[in-house]
DNA sequence: TGTACATCAGTGAACGCGCGTTCACTGATGTAC
DNA sequence: TGTACATCAGTGAACGCGCGTTCACTGATGTAC
């Protein structure tokens, strides 16, 4: 009798999802979920339409796991280049914001797309709250490393989540707008200024 | 030899348009432009797909229109929220801008399409601008009044431009968390709180 | 007021394509002995 | 090592529907005189 399942082609299946996942991103940030087609995906992928079948239910299945996994990099992403400021000299409390919000990736396709993620969320009562969760997951993941930050410029913070969640709600409040517009440097310098402010108003100068 | 067109008629045709744009908002904010059909906005405004030709070149055409429209719309309700709060005793900047935070209007059908437009934007470099200019338009349009409401408490605003854009951004960058999770009366206050530290960053208390 | 005529907004049938979905199949990759 | 066999991921053809788009038409609403 033989074994049901082997090692080597059950790479074989995550290869192929891990390419369909790829495409998806693409073919989804480059024309968007109501013009994206199984089809179309598939191709990019390199497989044909019934290779998708095989390995996911529907392009909605498709896209969820697409974005849990994106959401992640994301999050690591940002977490690994602030962890990269600790490593510089950091003198006052202006240059250390300015580091963090240059250190912060701004990229075009993955707001995109999460911005239908949202939209579609707010019509699909069982992902508010996956969404929601990966949004508090964003501020609780970068938290520890933006405190460390802001102790080298002797300042601590009282109320973490707090100031956690207004530092999401002004990255995405100043994220799309940017990059709408993404030769005005006034809008950088007006979201640094208000980075800069929001720290200021929650955290303290500690006492030493 | 009789006249080109008249009022009458063209009456009925602005009527149609208008019934197809409210069939927009509402079939759109319901199952997105993924999902939504020529088909099933004419059926929504009670036409045939034809009429529908006979009045847009295309849903793209419609749903902008649509979206100008009711970006317009939401404009004027939040002016006319705050105009009322000109009635109100005002003591205190905290009880001030409580006022100001429950005026804002939270449609959850408003943000939804606004997140798929946005996603839309980044994809048209043509409406990238559009876009911008009506986020500014917010702003500009609503700082008088929130310049005579902060005078009530001794407040000025040395730059209203840089106010404008951080408050926008802070009502952007929570809204669509508020309304993924509803009921959660934390993210009320969070965003209160939020509200205020940023009112007390971009005013100064008027000597007098 | 009445008749003939013009306009044109909206109808509804027709066409055809793109796409979702299914499924019998093939052939690559493994195991058993 | 070699042969027979099992598995199953991906193929590609087939089906049919939903929908975008067109267009000849109808009838409501007006004007001319």
């Amino acid at each position: 009798m033989t074994q049901p399942r082997d090692p080597a082609t059950k790479r074989h299946r995550v290869n192929t999802q891990r390419r369909l996942l790829e495409a998806a991103f693409e073919v989804f940030s480059e024309i968007g979920f109501g013009h994206t087609t199984v089809e179309k995906v598939s191709e990019r992928a390199g497989f044909t339409r019934g290779a998708f079948y095989s390995n996911f239910a529907s392009l909605e299945e498709l896209f969820l796991a697409m974005w849990a996994e994106r959401s992640e990099a994301m999050i690591a992403e940002m977490r690994t280049a602030l962890d990269r400021l600790q490593d510089d000299d950091v003198v006052d409390l202006s240059e250390l914001i300015g580091g963090i919000t240059d250190a912060l990736p701004l990229d075009e396709r993955w707001w995109g797309i999460t911005a239908e993620v949202n939209a579609h969320a707010l019509r699909t009562p069982g992902l508010r709250d996956t969404i929601s969760q990966r949004e508090d997951r964003m501020g609780t993941m970068l938290m520890p490393v933006v405190g460390d930050l802001l102790a080298r410029v002797d300042r601590t913070i009282p109320d973490p989540a707090a100031f956690a969640r207004a530092l999401i709600a002004v990255f995405d409040g100043t994220a799309m707008r940017i990059l709408l517009a993404p030769d005005d440097p006034e809008l950088l310098a007006a979201r640094r200024a208000l980075f800069q402010h929001v720290v200021e108003a929650y955290s303290v100068p500690a006492d030493h």
